[in-house]
DNA sequence: TCCCCTTTGAAGATG
DNA sequence: CATCTTCAAAGGGGA
């Protein structure tokens, strides 16, 4: 991941190539940002008829990567999207108006002892960091993460645009283990978390325009964590649907729900951070939602794959960074946590029909079978890496179906592990 | 009502 | 060590 934090290696800055794979034809496209989700649209409608386009896509934006690109693999083709929507994408997460649902850190007022802040509030976590760029630190579930929280203007929650009651409920937040946290402080600076160390929390005050939030991170409603430190990422202990059964109760009758949650004494379950990707969805889906009608979540986040790709190095960056914050932040609150607790917290997955299919006789044709011996440069990359008598060693993308997994998407090139351990 | 879909990335499990 | 599997969010769709 990328180091982001270590000074100086960064893995972002290296030239090697950032993605080839899985573009699907979008390099090609010289597009205004106002096409871009049309053009996503269409692009996603056709990939979806035709798989095998996606599949040969890698190698034709190879080239023209090449052609195009010459100092850095990163298509250059987006620049100007980029600099148009994305740039307008980006100021979602770092300016406090587009993003209703990513906005700021902030530390609830709840959070603090003597504060009082209406139980309807919601916490949203940001962090402003030195690039001026607000970094949310505590983005799970985005709805529960008013636009608007209480204390703030009104007219500065309708800029959001977004509809969202004030009184969202909070689904998750991180809870702290009991005595880690006493109080944390609006600036989310190291200080906030006694017993923490300071991770990479920064909250360089911005020189010019003061954070216009004074609190760093909202606290919902009161008593949805006996360590006081809500976060999304503590849900009740009955697992997904329950989760969003829990949501949505609270989103529309806290009381209720906040009565019927103190019977419960369940534990609750503490949800894995965030990746990067999962952090831009978070981000950009309502964007998405709302430059075109989809509203199928397949679709978006498909949309939202490929726009994530078409981010340059430095705008993932910033993802990564967030993420890589989130995973600390997480390890902090819960030292114990492994995300293994959570595993069989689902049913049974895709996965496991993809084996299945994967078992099925019928199965094995892969590349081998569908271009030949002779064409093994259609082969994707697994493949080509494995003798032409041994079994195919990954569920096939060019299986028509099950859909291509994420553990291997015939992807040309790797990206250098942006990776997220990082040394503090 | 509940799972699937779909995405990427992180982390745990497995061979 | 390399590969595989699971989960994280989201919400419409379908069984």
């Amino acid at each position: 991941m990328p180091q982001l934090s270590s000074g100086g290696g960064d893995d972002l800055g290296a030239n090697d190539e950032m993605i080839a794979f899985k573009d699907e034809g979008e390099q090609e496209e010289k597009i205004q940002e106002n096409a871009f989700t049309e053009r996503d649209l269409a692009d996603l409608k056709s990939s979806l008829v035709n798989e095998s386009e996606i599949n040969q896509s890698p190698h034709a934006a190879a080239v023209r990567r090449g052609q195009q690109g010459e100092q850095r693999g990163f298509p250059e083709k987006h620049r100007e999207h980029l600099d148009g929507a994305s740039k307008h994408q980006d100021g979602g997460m770092y300016k406090t108006q587009a993003y209703p649902g990513y906005p700021f850190l902030m530390l609830p007022d709840p959070y603090l002892p003597n504060s009082s802040v209406s139980p309807n509030s919601n916490k949203v976590s940001v962090v402003q960091q030195s690039h001026g760029m607000l970094t949310s630190l505590l983005p799970y579930s985005n709805e529960h993460f008013s636009p608007s929280p209480p204390h703030l203007p009104t007219d500065m929650s309708q800029k959001t645009g977004v509809h969202r009651h004030h009184s969202q409920d909070l689904s998750g937040y991180y809870s702290l283990p009991p005595g880690g946290v006493g109080q944390i402080s609006p600036s989310m600076e190291p200080a906030v978390y006694p017993g923490l160390s300071p991770v990479g929390f920064r909250q360089p005050t911005p020189p010019t325009s003061p954070a216009p939030f004074p609190h760093s991170l909202m606290l919902g409603p009161s008593g949805m964590h006996p360590t006081g430190i809500p976060h999304p990422a503590i849900v009740p202990h009955t697992g997904k649907q329950e989760h969003d059964q829990y949501d949505r109760g609270m989103y529309m009758k806290p009381h209720h729900v906040e009565a019927k949650r103190e019977k419960e004494p369940k534990k609750p379950v503490i949800k894995k951070p965030l990746n990067a990707f999962m952090l831009y969805m978070k981000e950009m889906r309502a964007k998405v939602i709302a430059e075109c009608t989809l509203k199928e979540s397949a679709a978006i986040n498909q949309i939202l794959g490929r726009r994530w790709h078409a981010l340059t190095r430095e705008e993932q960056a910033k993802y990564y960074e967030l993420a890589r914050k989130e995973r600390q932040l997480h390890m902090q609150l819960y030292p114990t946590w492994s995300a293994r607790d959570n595993y069989g917290k689902k049913k049974r997955r895709k996965r496991e029909k993809l084996q299945d299919s994967n078992t099925d006789p019928g199965s094995p044709k892969k590349c081998r079978a569908r271009f030949g011996l002779n064409q093994q440069t259609d082969w994707c990359g697994p493949c080509r890496c494995v003798p032409s008598n041994h079994p195919h060693p990954h569920p096939h993308p060019h299986t028509p179906s099950p859909p291509p997994t994420p553990q291997h998407r015939c992807r040309p090139t790797t990206r250098p592990p942006l990776s997220s351990h990082s040394t503090i």
